[in-house]
Parts: structure tokens; C-alpha cells; sequence
DNA sequence: GCTGACACGATTGTCAACAAAAAAACTACG
DNA sequence: CGTAGTTTTTTTGTTGACAATCGTGTCAGC
């Protein structure tokens, strides 16, 4: 169903899921916008779609929420996140300062195997665009700046940008307008050519050019932050 | 004893520490490399140590894997992380994507009370330097960094900022030459200086050759890493 | 009819005992 | 004297039950 191919990571498989799982499949939802924020993460819910122990789902909301990705309301239990303006503000600000550099970066050592899979990651965003599978294209688009991060060979930046992307979901899920998806696949595009062309500059500004454009689609004055919380939840 | 002036962050102080700060004193405690790379973190020292619960150390742990800052290997126990060259490499990548721009924006918006407070750092870091209280000048250039971030107004840097500086902490308790310290006081106050012209650019160059002039003081090539866990322990 | 307190139900937080695994110590053998 | 195998001990991982807290529903009083 919603399975990813994952290549790596098949360690420990035995019957049981390990925490680092759990949390990738719950990032992978929120990604999906399958988990809208302020929708409420009951242990006992959580133990059963996963058949693990309360502690294992209690370890995973706890590094979840290590990731401002998930709200820890002591006795009241686990919330998706639903971030302010402000919080939002500062997430883009962040991707400001990163990722324009690891497009540098991946554009100065994309290897012709990088680049052929960035071609087909590229079809496959097309497909989901065209295809009018929101879910998917939300997916791949957020796949896309997190495939630039491991070619660009940085194990620490890939995190940083993983839990960015992530909050950006929960982001424009709140501040979007309804219509609008994530990015814009031409951008994507026009730096895939960039790195085709050779050309880590133009990579470069592309890359903050496309960061910017999805903030400028995103009302960040619109809803009050008091009622968010309720609003974001009922207008699901 | 070796309380540090923690002015936020007094919301749970009842009688027993919350996770969040057992996390912080753990932090500490490797940036002022108490905790060398290597050393094992067993679960009844640490309860005894904070006088906690088990299963409190045991989230802090996970919290502290989750960054990057203690390894968890199953059924041996935690130890503290023992950086690679590569992972080296990778941080330092990291900090040179984001603090020449974390400098650019605190020099931007800092206030005059920012500046004050920047001023009163300095201070104190050149008495650490004079007096030869190494762990203090560690900790306190440390500190600036992050006093930096904060200046920024950006929480979500703030936290990367602080995850990579104990980090680099570790690096240079393994690649760092004995007697050099973590970082020249004289940079900090050149940056000082670019603040308190209102030069922003400066600021930006002069972090971006601070972090270079760190990594270049470091010998990534030297110590072959199999050895370092065992040497790593023994000269405690 | 509306507002307040009270009690119930459900969920989360904590603790202690138990099981499993690894490290250490000891013994026997080469 | 060193080494391999075995036993002991320590440490970690997990499960379950219990305690505390919060939200909800009910009922009495005004």
C-alpha cells in the first residue's frame, strides 16, 4: 500500500518494529498529510496499528517530539504538531540557510548514477502530479529535497532537512491555501537542470528561489494562532 | 558545584529533573569533556548520579542517541559518541551551511541589550582563557555560539547550533591537539567587532573563517579510528 | 433553566519484578 | 603458563500491574 522502497535499513525485521521505524512511518504520514496537525496519538491506538509494546510507542512519540514534530502534553498525551507563524517563519528561515548549499553541494558531486536517479525521481513527481495523486506528489516533492541532502553525502544535513521537510508538511497543511500542493515540480525541474548542466550556482539560487516561492503561497497572517489548534483540526 | 547559571528553564523544579534537563547537564558535561568520547553511561550511575527513576535515564539516553551525542548499542549499554573523521568532516560541513548566516541575522537584529549581553560573554571567556580555567573556556566558547543562534531569534537553528557545537566538542576531545583549545577568543572578538560596526557581511565572513580555522587546527587524518574507542577511555 | 460541584471512566505516568543477554571470573586442559 | 570452555554475576530490555491526572457526564442547588 503506502510501503516506500527502502532499500537500506532492513536490520532488525525479526517480527517486531523498532522505534526508528515507527517514527519514520508516523514522519511519513504527517509527510502524507494522512495526520493532520492537532490529530491526537493515543498510545493504545498507536499499539495496536503497530502490534508493539506501550513502551516502544512511547519511546517514538518522545523522539517525535525531540523533532518538534509531535506536541508532549504532560498527562494529556501525544498531538501532531500544529506550528505558529512564528514556529513556521523560523522553519523556512532554517531552509534557507541549508539547503541552497547541499543543491551546491549535490550539484558539485552528483555522480551520473545520481543524476539518473533524479531524472527518474523527476518521472515519478510528474506521474503524481498529473495522475492527480495529491498524497503522492506531497510525498515525492518532500522526497526530492531529501534525495539532494544524500547526494550532497551529509549524514547530518539529511536529518536537519528530513525534520524541515516534515514540518513544512504540517506547515502548509495550516497556513496553505487548500489547492496549492507542496512545491512546484517545474522548479524542480529547472534545478535538475542545473545539475545537468554542471552548474552548482545556478543550483544554488534556484533552490532558494523555489524555497522562497513556496513561503510567498503560504498566508502566514491568515488564521489566529489561539484557535488554530480546533480550526486546524475541524476543517479537516 | 557545578551548577551553571541557567536563568530559563525553571518550570519543573518540584523535587525530581525532568528528561529535558538531565538531557542539558549531560550536554554539559561533554562539552566540557567531563564526559569523554567513549566513556559508558550505565543506567544505575546516571539514576544515582541525578537521583531519578531508571526509566527516566532511560528516555534521556534515547533523547541524547536521537542527536547524535551517545551511542546506543543493543544490550552493551550507552556510551558517549566517539566521532569519526567522516562524521567530523559531516559536522563541520554542517556548521559552516548554517553559521556564517546564523552570524549574518543576530548581527542584523541584535539589539543594544544584545550586544551588552555579547560584551559581558567576551568578558568572561578572556578571564577563563587568562586563568587558565580550560573546562570554563571550552564551555563558554561553546556558548557563544549558541548565544549567537539565540540572537538570531531562530529556535530551530538554535537547536542544530547547539547539537552541532557538543558534537564538535567531541571532535576535538579526539582530533584536536592537546593543548589547543576550542576556540580562539581573538576570532570571537573580531565577530564582536563586526556587530558592533552594524556589519553584517563581516560577520558572515568572519564565522565562516573562524569554523575553517577550527577544522584546520584538527588532525582528521592522524589517530586511525579502531584504536580511538580504547585510547579514547584510558586517558581519562 | 442554568451553573456549580462531584464522581466516573479513560488515558497517561511510574514503578517493581522478571527475562535475556553480555561481560567477567573461574576452572580445567593442553 | 596460556587458552578454551563453563559458570557466575552484572547490566540491559521487557512486561505487567498500579497510581495519578485529566476529560466527561451527571446531578443537586440556585
Amino acid at each position: 500500500m503506502d510501503t516506500v522502497g527502502n532499500t537500506a535499513e532492513q536490520d532488525t525485521r525479526d517480527d517486531e518494529l523498532g522505534e526508528e521505524e515507527i517514527v519514520e512511518r508516523i514522519f511519513e504520514a504527517i509527510i502524507d498529510q494522512r495526520l493532520p496537525p492537532g490529530a491526537k496519538l493515543s498510545e493504545a491506538a498507536l499499539c495496536e496499528a503497530f502490534s508493539v509494546g506501550r513502551m516502544r510507542i512511547r519511546q517514538s512519540l518522545l523522539l517525535l517530539a525531540s523533532r518538534e514534530v509531535v506536541e508532549l502534553l504532560p498527562n494529556r498525551g501525544a498531538f501532531v504538531a500544529s506550528p505558529s507563524a512564528e514556529q513556521a517563519r523560523e522553519v523556512f528561515e532554517a531552509r534557507l540557510m541549508i539547503e541552497p548549499t547541499v543543491a551546491r553541494l549535490a550539484a558539485e558531486r552528483a555522480t551520473d548514477d545520481d543524476l539518473k536517479k533524479l531524472e527518474q525521481h523527476l518521472r515519478l513527481e510528474h506521474e503524481a502530479h498529473h495522475g492527480n495523486k495529491r498524497r503522492d506528489a506531497i510525498r515525492l516533492s518532500g522526497q526530492f529535497h531529501m534525495l539532494l541532502a544524500e547526494i550532497a553525502g551529509n549524514a547530518v544535513v539529511l536529518r536537519m532537512v528530513k525534520e524541515l521537510v516534515t514540518r513544512t508538511s504540517l506547515i502548509i497543511g495550516i497556513f496553505g491555501s487548500p489547492g496549492v500542493s507542496n512545491c512546484r515540480d517545474e522548479d524542480h525541474d529547472e534545478i535538475f537542470n542545473a545539475f545537468s548542466a554542471r552548474d552548482p550556482d545556478a543550483a544554488t539560487r534556484l533552490m532558494s528561489d523555489h524555497l522562497r516561492h513556496i513561503q510567498e503561497h503560504l498566508e502566514l497572517n491568515g488564521p489566529a494562532e489561539g484557535t488554530s489548534d480546533l480550526v486546524a483540526i475541524f476543517r479537516k
